[in-house]
RNA sequence: GCGCCCGUAGCUCAGUUGGAUAGAGCGUCUGCCUUCUAAGCAGAGGGUCGGGAGUUCGAAUCUCCCCGGGCGCGCCA
């Protein structure tokens, strides 16, 4: 409701700025520090004084006494050195917000389109810890208000079936711990197989440095094995990786989080997708052959200062061959794309992903139904057996999100810069790297879980999480300790409430908890974890918002038993109740209600799902102040009565919709 | 060496892209449960926004220079 007005406000202002003044200029809105100064300003005056050469007090006062109405909006006044500050109708503001029932559902900002959002992709040779449900949770999120806008958006998981990581757990079963295959098929089918090769992945990364010459010629021969997809330790490599994939799928379940394709890097390898991009790549000149220097034989695409230079080169040394015989690349950063042994590189891969994401591949997979789904929820993914004939059309996005740590920001815009090469500029451009910073771990926590800390990490602010020492919180670890501590505070508060919904409203309060605390931080903080902030359940947490959901739903059944008539509630009564000075702190309540849409604007086009965390606790807090102001079923003056539950329904389902949003579910009690 | 990011209250963080008196949570202290759930509310205290210079009507926000910290730059992924 915020945001249609101010749009609204903002297109009539600049449409009379430029008929009045014959200047473009673009409208800048805040929300102003006090009501007394209305709901919406505007410091465009300041600008406009410089380019009229007048005052911008005086500017302000013309375009307020010419500005045509604009709906919702009562009227504009001028405050300050010359700001324009905009005043809501407060029973419009009321009244459409509470017929609004669709939320904003169906409303597209910009042209976005059909979208691939790719999350989570977690090597599946161990279990999930909480750096990875930041990457899930903030995808997760980022779907939902991308959906909640009406996006069209299918997520995707990447699956590193064939990689180094599922390697080194083959090796580590089939040489130390000398497991067969049927032992192995045995084990994967037993639960806590993913903690089992957390301990084993752990165990090989010492391994790998003990006896580097040994391992190092294993894991060539194993990642060989496992790429050619053939033979026994092919075999093992798939029956560890679906498992582990089948157990984080069961994690990310307990948190909501769910995804319509597992695209596997085997089937990108079996059905030729690298062959398919690599033919593109030669043709365009986007990567080529390098013959001297120390890339000598390797297919390279040429990288920061000189892209430029080697555009030249190329301008004036067209070879048929593709082959740069210049020595552009001889001291450069140029990116290896293909190795002088004729293996691709996972950038190289990408490429090819990428493409086939946007439908630019010329290629695509097969679709078969993943089993045992957690949830019955259909997930598919690919195959390079015959398609399921059911399976959707997936691919052949207009811009994909691509979920992934900051660290890797530098091959994402090699990734991009791929597609650049190969002419696809707008498709570069829609490559949306939705970085965030890691989780660590605070050196109380990591001396809390007994690990080991060198001397100098001591001394840092946080501890790095690492999957290669085994050093992290375990994602299923952390859950089940949040659903025991958020029991133990339900059973006493509802000793009459069955066990079974004990258990479910813990686990709400848990997965709400978990939620929030990896929501409310932006994007680019680090977090440095410790227990005892992400069990906490007071202050700006989950459990806060959830509790304030709760309360109202507490006053209704209430209201219920009462049996209390209800009001119809007058025109004049909202006028009085929402009026003047004295309706400011229930208008407040009323606009904040009706902010929500505003925060998903603004976290979409910031990409940070934070600003929607941050959304729902301010209207949990301002309902809580409410709450403690007025107590409604008490209440005598039955239009006051009424008003007061109508408030409270809005407030209810404006932050329902929010938590929504963020994948929280709220509790009928807790 | 090159590139990117960060430094805001005792601690952890916001600050919606340059706007009005810099906010919240935690922690500390003081109050509030016989009324709709105290996982709550009210109040107090706490700041040279790392430092300096500049840009302009206006800077936590933009530019430059320092100081302190983090990350990336592999024929790994």
């Amino acid at each position: 409701m915020y945001l249609t007005i101010t749009q609204r406000l903002r297109e009539t202002l600049g449409a009379h700025i430029r008929e009045k003044y014959g200047c473009e200029i673009s409208i800048t809105l805040e929300r102003p520090p006090k009501l007394e100064l209305g709901e919406a300003a505007s410091p465009v005056c300041f600008e406009l004084a410089k380019r009229l050469r007048k005052a911008p007090r005086q500017i302000a006062q013309e375009i307020a006494g010419s500005l045509p109405p604009i709906a919702g909006v009562a009227r504009m006044e001028v405050a300050g050195g010359g700001y324009l500050n905009a005043f809501f109708d407060r029973r419009a503001f009321w009244e459409n917000l509470r017929a609004e029932n669709t939320g904003e559902r169906g409303r597209v900002n910009g042209a976005l389109g059909r979208v691939i959002v790719e999350h989570t992709s977690i090597n599946p040779n161990k279990a999930a810890h909480i750096g990875h449900l930041r990457n899930a949770v903030l995808g997760d999120t980022m779907v939902r208000m991308l959906r909640h806008t009406g996006h069209e958006v299918a997520v995707q998981n990447y699956i590193d079936n064939t990689g180094v990581q599922v390697a080194d757990v083959v090796i580590t079963f089939r040489e130390m711990e000398k497991k067969s295959l049927p032992e192995v098929k045995k084990l994967a089918g037993q639960p806590g197989f993913d903690y089992l090769c957390w301990d084993l992945y752990a165990k090989a990364t010492q391994f790998f440095e003990e006896e580097k010459a040994r391992a190092a010629k294993l894991r060539g021969e194993t990642l060989k094995a496992i790429e050619e997809g053939e033979g026994e330790i092919a075999e093992m490599a798939t029956v560890i990786a679906d498992a582990i994939v089948s157990l984080h799928l069961r994690t990310m379940a307990r948190l909501d989080i769910f995804y319509e394709l597992l695209a596997r890097e085997s089937e990108i390898l079996h059905l030729h997708f690298w062959d398919a991009a690599f033919e593109k790549l030669k043709a365009s000149g986007a990567i080529q052959l390098s013959t001297s220097g120390k890339n000598a034989g390797c297919w390279i695409m040429p990288w920061g200062k000189e892209v430029k230079e080697a555009e030249e080169i190329q301008e004036v040394k067209e070879s048929p061959t593709g082959a740069l015989t210049s020595s552009a690349d001889e001291d450069g950063q140029a990116k290896i794309i293909v190795r002088s042994n004729g293996t691709v590189t996972y950038v190289g891969k990408d490429i090819a992903y990428q493409l086939w994401k946007f439908g630019l591949l010329g290629k695509d997979f097969q679709y078969r139904k993943w089993p045992a789904p957690p949830d019955a929820k259909t997930v598919w993914a690919t195959t390079t057996e015959k398609s399921d004939p059911g399976a959707p059309h997936f691919g052949e996005a207009t811009a994909v999100y691509n979920v992934i740590d900051t660290r890797q920001a530098y091959l994402q815009e090699v990734v991009a810069e791929g597609l650049r090469a190969l002419g696809h500029a707008r498709e570069a451009e829609n490559s949306i790297h939705f970085d965030y910073q890691i989780v660590a771990l605070t050196p109380r926590c990591a001396a809390e879980l007994g690990y080991e800390i060198a001397a100098d990490e001591a001394k840092k602010a946080y501890v790095e999480v690492s999957g290669r020492k085994g050093h992290g919180v375990k994602a299923d670890d952390l859950i089940t300790k949040l659903e025991a501590a958020a029991l133990a505070e339900v059973q006493p508060r509802h000793p009459e409430m069955p066990a079974k919904e004990q258990l479910a409203t813990a686990h709400a309060i848990a997965a709400g908890a978990l939620r929030f605390f990896l929501l409310k931080y932006t994007r680019n903080t680090i977090i440095a974890f410790d227990f005892k902030d992400a069990l906490s359940f007071e202050g700006e947490t989950g459990p806060y918002c959830q509790y304030a959901v709760v309360r109202i739903r507490a006053i209704r059944r209430k209201g219920v038993e009462a049996g209390a008539a209800r009001a119809e509630l007058t025109k004049e009564s909202v006028d009085k109740f929402l009026g003047g000075v004295e309706g400011n702190g229930l208008w407040e309540l009323v606009l904040d209600s009706g902010t929500l849409d505003y925060a998903v604007d603004a976290g979409i086009g910031a990409q940070e799902p934070a600003f929607v965390a941050k959304y729902a606790f301010q209207l949990a807090q301002g309902f809580n102040v409410f709450y403690h102001k007025h107590h409604i079923l008490s209440e005598t003056d039955e239009q006051k009565r009424a008003f007061l539950l109508g408030l409270t329904e809005l407030v209810e389902r404006q932050l329902v919709r929010a938590l929504y949003l963020l994948g929280i579910e709220a509790p009928e009690k807790m």
